[in-house]
DNA sequence: AAAGTCATTCGTTATACTTAAAATAATGTA
DNA sequence: TACATTATTTTAAGTATAACGAATGACTTT
């Protein structure tokens, strides 16, 4: 099982942030990566939007780890997504801050 | 001639928000926009990506205008459009001063 | 009124999103 | 090993949305 591709921090544009973050399904996941604070599987980050449908959860968590927001992991069966906080403080201080404040 | 529509702040999430600056051209015109601090034509917003269809152009002015970002508003054949800063700034504390800090 | 300017809307085409169903992948069990 | 189960991805097809040229609207100037 080869590892999911993840972009470089360092190439993704705040474009990409916004438009990964424009949008409830993906925002909520965000969120609940966010306040969980260690990675969660694929079912435990959709706490709260269960009903979305499984391929269309699975397309959410692919724009969020293309877009440099999230670090997705296989073990096993299952799939470890975090917010990759640390390099996205760096590249945009201050930022993703904002953005889980409000949303 | 009717004066364009423009939603209650109080009534736009942060998921429009984000949608709308999700774009090239749009995050462009907001960030013209917050420079000028004035209201500026549509040509004059664009200043930078003037090779965007006359149409398409019109389209991001509507996008952000519905999303809440921004207020239009014509006089004569023109149309002055302003960041809704403070309005913003009351119903999203600091997320407007960390996008454009760092788009 | 005719022509010109700024901007929006319409209509067609291209692109993207949604999601059921099939496929893949790891693991457990008979 | 064969089969079942769990977790997720990919495919495929319908649907929705975006892009942009052409037509239109609203106003100004001559």
């Amino acid at each position: 099982m080869k590892p999911l591709p993840h972009p470089n921090v360092n190439d993704v544009g705040t474009t990409n942030i916004f438009y990964a973050l424009g949008d409830e399904s993906r925002l909520h996941i965000v969120k609940n990566l966010y306040q969980a604070a260690e990675p969660l599987t694929c079912i435990q980050a959709v706490e709260g939007i269960e009903n979305l449908p499984i391929s269309t959860r699975s397309n959410c968590f692919r724009v969020l780890r293309e877009s440099g927001l999230i670090r997705s992991e296989k073990q096993g069966r299952e799939c470890y997504n975090s917010l990759r906080l640390d390099e996205l403080n760096k590249r945009f201080p201050g930022l993703m801050e904002a953005v889980i404040k409000q949303a």
